[in-house]
DNA sequence: CTAGCCTTGAGT
DNA sequence: ACTCAAGGCTAG
């Protein structure tokens, strides 16, 4: 059997280990994405052991977000509900972990009801797309020789200002104005049948989910549900027609979403390609006008304009948004996996938040 | 219960 | 054959 020798850091000492263990940061052998394991776990702040359950996490709530799935585990918490959760705290209140580990976008239906080991899931693509953007965000960030802080702090970053003056991305000089889009819609889109909720989708106003650990049904079409959600009921008084399993990517796909977006899943075409299209449209939506009422892709295309990230990022992470929601005078959709960006109509700024709560 | 270490196994 | 995220095991 094979082993490699491994030096613990801070106490010097070697071990042996087997070459395949990578679940200790001081093993960074056999994993081929170093990168990684250079973040901290969002949940607790201790070191990423890997992908677990939808995101980057540590071992520790690995192990915890299982068992408390697994064994159907309600906790209840002595505080607020808001309690701290760091390294060295996350044992004092599992109500506060598990909701937190909800809340940065650990996912119910990685854990399997059947318990099967091993193999690979339907996430396998998602950790992939993950990765990729944080390569572009991290590449963006130093061709525009931005400095947002160290890369870890941005979660924790609630509400960080990204009121940029101006051509932050060469890509196109936008008109600052903030579309005085009144139409406050309502987000009944949400409660339409098979649509209704969007993996990875847009995330609700705060008013939306509640707390604790409700769960709405989240038959994604794209994710199969690998277990049933003992976290959801609640409302949910049926939807109009009964379920139906669609394919991810296909054109029956909801109204909403433009058609750019739909062709961008159906093709994934080559980064000019997408560039390419976004851009015509993005320059369609804009010679609309002050007058037409901005369709949601318009909104979207002027907001990306006024952020830090471009248009092609952008559009790519439309693809994981699926779907956008204007509420109000707010309109957030869900950024990676746990940041918003909120554009606020009424100030015309665009910034960062963390979420709240667990909105699907 | 916790969390570190270990085994699995579909996808590549 | 290899990867790596999921489940299992078990001291403490
Ligand atoms: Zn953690
Ligand atoms: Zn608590």
């Amino acid at each position: 059997m094979i082993y490699k020798v491994d030096v613990d850091c801070s106490t010097g000492q070697e071990y042996k280990q087997h070459n395949t263990y990578r679940g200790s940061r001081h093993t960074r052998m056999d994993y081929s994405y170093d990168e990684d394991l250079d973040e901290l776990c969002p949940v607790c702040g201790d070191k990423v052991s890997g992908y677990h359950y939808g995101l980057l996490t540590c071992e520790s709530c690995k192990g915890f977000f299982k068992r408390t799935v697994q064994n159907n585990k309600r906790y209840t918490c002595t505080e607020n509900q808001s309690c701290k959760i760091d390294k060295t705290q996350r044992k004092r209140c599992p109500y506060c972990r598990f909701q937190k580990c909800l809340n940065v976008g650990m996912r119910l239906e990685a854990v399997r009801a059947d318990r099967m080991r091993g193999g690979r899931n339907k996430f396998g693509p998602m950790y992939k797309r993950d990765r990729a953007l944080k390569q572009q965000k991290k590449a963006l960030i130093r061709a525009n020789g931005i400095k947002m802080e160290t890369v870890p702090q941005i979660v924790s970053q609630a509400q960080s200002d990204y009121n940029i003056p101006t051509n932050i991305h060469a890509i196109h000089p936008v008109s600052k104005t903030v579309p005085t889009n009144p139409a406050p819609m309502t987000p009944v889109e949400y409660d339409r049948g098979p649509y209704g909720a969007p993996p990875l989708g847009m995330t609700m106003p705060n008013h939306a989910p509640l707390s604790g650990y409700h769960y709405s049904s989240f038959q994604s079409r794209a994710i199969k549900s690998e277990y049933p959600d003992h976290y959801s009921n609640v409302h949910e008084p049926a939807p109009a027609g009964p379920y139906v399993y669609t394919e991810p990517y296909t054109n029956t796909s909801p109204p909403d979403i433009p058609e750019v977006i739909l062709k961008l899943l159906q093709l994934e075409p080559d980064e000019p390609q997408v560039k390419a299209r976004i851009l015509s449209c993005l320059q369609q939506e804009q010679n609309k006008s002050r007058h037409e009422k901005l369709s949601m892709f318009g909104l979207m295309c002027k907001m990306a304009d006024q952020t830090l990230f471009s248009i092609v990022e952008w559009a790519r992470s439309c693809i994981y948004f699926k779907e956008l929601e204007v509420s109000d005078q707010i309109f957030c959709c869900r950024m990676c996996w746990s940041e918003l960006l909120v554009f606020d109509q009424s100030t015309g700024k665009c910034s960062t938040q963390k979420r709240t709560a667990f909105h699907w």
